[in-house]
RNA sequence: GCGCCUGUAGCUCAACCGGAUAGAGCAACGGACUUCUAAUCCGUAGGUUGGAGGUUCAAGUCCUCUCAGGCGCGCCA
């Protein structure tokens, strides 16, 4: 349907210009001609305010300024009739014709169907969860996950060549408790915890008592002859990498698979922190004060400048976050985009200042912000913090309310609300959950195409198929619905928000779900049916191309 | 104290670059299976978009103030 969309603002901008040459307005005075879906049926198919931004440099009503534009507008046998309606909008409504554009475009076009060349030949790179191994995933990183893999796809399929990147925290702090906190439960395990005190801060869940079983089993109790200093390394490598390989399982099982697993530490061991700060240096960006190392990030709208080295010596997680973005760009990517927790706001401005630093457009770097997952258990709140160990793992969400409705969940709303997350609501809204409305939609519509082929029916093609016949209410408004479908890629790629993929695909299947019951495609006469059976053809197009982008399964059958 | 996010129907959420009559689901009530899957559909009811000003032909959307909730303000990560 875009092609309609031109063809109108086309015609519109003829009669606009005409129009306004008359009126002795000077190109650069005449506004952009733009055309907006109506929200109301009876508003035509496509509207433009053009009229109403017009009126007041020409001194003139909205309503007779449309109607003079109205009056210039040339035929064509896309258009139905223009209308003059409220305050002074010109609505257009099309003729059936489009219905077979409609058709041709989704049974053609299949699985590409909706695709975009949006981002043809642009590289862009999304790099999302990288939780610290230092505990399971939580519902929270579930969040960040589904968002995260959605809007990957999404740009996908707009044309954007992707990559999706983990950035794995093993270097610093972190990573010492966790090595020091499985170190102390093992000797724990064997009845002298004096020998290795449990840390400040330490990591209290249950899964370190299993990682320090594990080396028990392992190792056996050689480690309690060596010196702590000298056993802590196997201690950290066994946690941090079994824990990583647990994160990995979890993601896979959520369906996220990752290009590149980038590691913390190996910036350090190429030499890509020291080259970085040197590059700041070298162009004025970095100063030397009590003994830190400063990034004038103030010079990039930051609110007060931020150290990359401290007096000790030490680099902070900061410089390590630049050299890692530098390297991003190194990589050649026109986008990058990062998805953080909420929490982490506060470094938006920072990591902006960076970019800028690095000589890139500060909109290069896109910062998806995940609001807090509240989780809840029958409306009590649930506490959760990987330290202390009190949390739910997403693990355990999935075991409860499967892949498919995790992720639907998540991908309902805008990544910037605040969500409930009631694992009792969650488990009792499996049955009437909206991602197996939309399923349930799917499968009806397979259920179609094996009777028909049952009756040695066939999918016909759109151009045999009279499209006229295709005249009911319900018809229509899946038929509009479906050619909508390219509109809404390209608008929540551009937008970067996966969630409307989740609302389309919820209101396509509505489409569907009330064309079915008022109507049927078998059993009709053979024309009827023929159109009938194209129009759930291209339905079916349309969910499976939704679903594919938001990685949830379109079964045959339920 | 300063900053970011949020506030929309009883509940959970939508609403494209400011557009016309603010939409769904759940919960409530009343209907529809002899026919391609009733995990569905149709209908009824439900709103001063937290509040007050302002800008605009037009404000849930933009600006100012204010109230409430979440989060953040380190030579931590």
């Amino acid at each position: 349907m875009k092609e309609v969309s031109l063809l109108f603002k086309d015609l519109l901008t003829e009669a606009v210009t005409g129009f306004a040459k008359e009126g002795g307005l000077l190109p650069g005075d005449v506004p952009e001609v733009q055309l907006e879906r109506p929200r109301h049926e009876g508003q035509g198919d496509w509207a433009s305010n053009i009229a109403m931004l017009m009126a007041k440099r020409l001194g003139l009503r909205p309503r007779d300024v449309a109607a003079e534009i109205v009056s210039r507008i040339g035929t064509d046998p896309h258009l139905e009739k223009i209308e003059v309606a409220g305050p002074g909008f010109i609505n257009f409504f099309v003729t059936n014709l489009w219905v077979r554009d409609v058709l041709e475009a989704a049974v053609k076009g299949r699985e590409n169907y909706g695709r975009s060349e949006q981002g043809k030949g642009k590289k862009v790179q999304v790099e999302f969860v990288s939780a610290n191994p230092t505990g399971p995933l939580h519902v929270g990183h579930g969040r960040g996950a589904a968002v995260g893999d959605m809007t990957a796809s999404l740009l996908e399929y707009a044309g954007w060549q992707v990559e999706r990147e983990y950035y794995i925290n093993d270097a610093g702090l972190q990573m010492n408790l966790l090595g020091q906190s499985t170190q102390a439960r093992y000797f724990e395990i064997l009845g002298c915890p004096e020998k290795a005190p449990f840390p400040e801060n330490g990591y209290k869940g249950d899964y370190i008592y299993e990682l320090a079983r594990e080396v028990l089993e392992r190792d056996g109790k050689v480690y309690l002859d060596v010196p702590l200093e000298e056993s802590f390394p196997v201690f950290q490598e066994h946690a941090a990498t079994t824990i990583l390989e647990g994160i990995r399982e979890d993601l896979s099982r959520f369906g996220v698979h990752f290009d590149v697993w980038f590691s913390e530490k190996s910036l350090y061991e190429k030499g890509l922190v020291d080259s970085a700060l040197s590059f700041l240096k070298e162009r004025g960006h970095a100063y030397e004060k009590d003994g830190a190392l400063w990034f004038r990030t103030t010079a990039f709208g930051d609110d007060k400048d931020r150290v990359l080295v401290r007096s000790n010596g030490v680099t902070t997680y900061f410089a390590s976050d630049v050299a890692y973005h530098k390297d991003k760009f190194d990589r050649g990517f026109d986008l990058v985009i990062d998805v953080w927790g909420a929490d982490h706001h506060g470094y938006v401005p920072r990591m902006k200042a960076a970019v800028e630093a690095l000589g890139k457009d500060r909109d290069a770097l896109q910062i998806l912000l995940i609001q807090f997952v509240n989780l809840l258990r029958g409306g009590q709140q649930v506490s959760m913090s990987t330290r202390s160990g009190e949390f739910v793992t997403l693990k355990e969400v999935l075991d409860e309310v499967g892949v498919d409705a995790a992720r639907f969940f998540f991908a309902m709303r805008r990544c910037d609300s605040h969500l409930d997350f009631d694992l009792e609501l969650a488990k009792k809204a499996s049955t009437d959950n909206p991602v197996f409305y939309v399923q349930y939609a799917h499968a009806r519509i397979q259920s179609i195409m094996r009777e028909a082929a049952s009756r040695k029916m066939e999918i016909p093609d759109p151009s045999s198929v009279d499209v006229d016949l295709l005249l009911e209410p319900e018809e229509k408004a899946l038929a509009k619905r479906i050619a909508r479908f390219p509109e809404e890629v390209e608008k929540a790629a551009s937008e970067l928000a996966a969630h409307r993929i989740a609302f389309f695909a919820y209101d396509l299947a509505a489409d569907f779900h009330a064309f079915y019951n008022a109507h049927r495609v078998l059993g009709v006469e053979e024309p009827l049916s023929k159109a009938r059976l194209c129009l759930v053809e291209a339905t079916r197009v349309a969910l499976t191309n939704a679903l594919a982008i938001l990685r949830v399964e379109a079964p045959e059958r339920m």
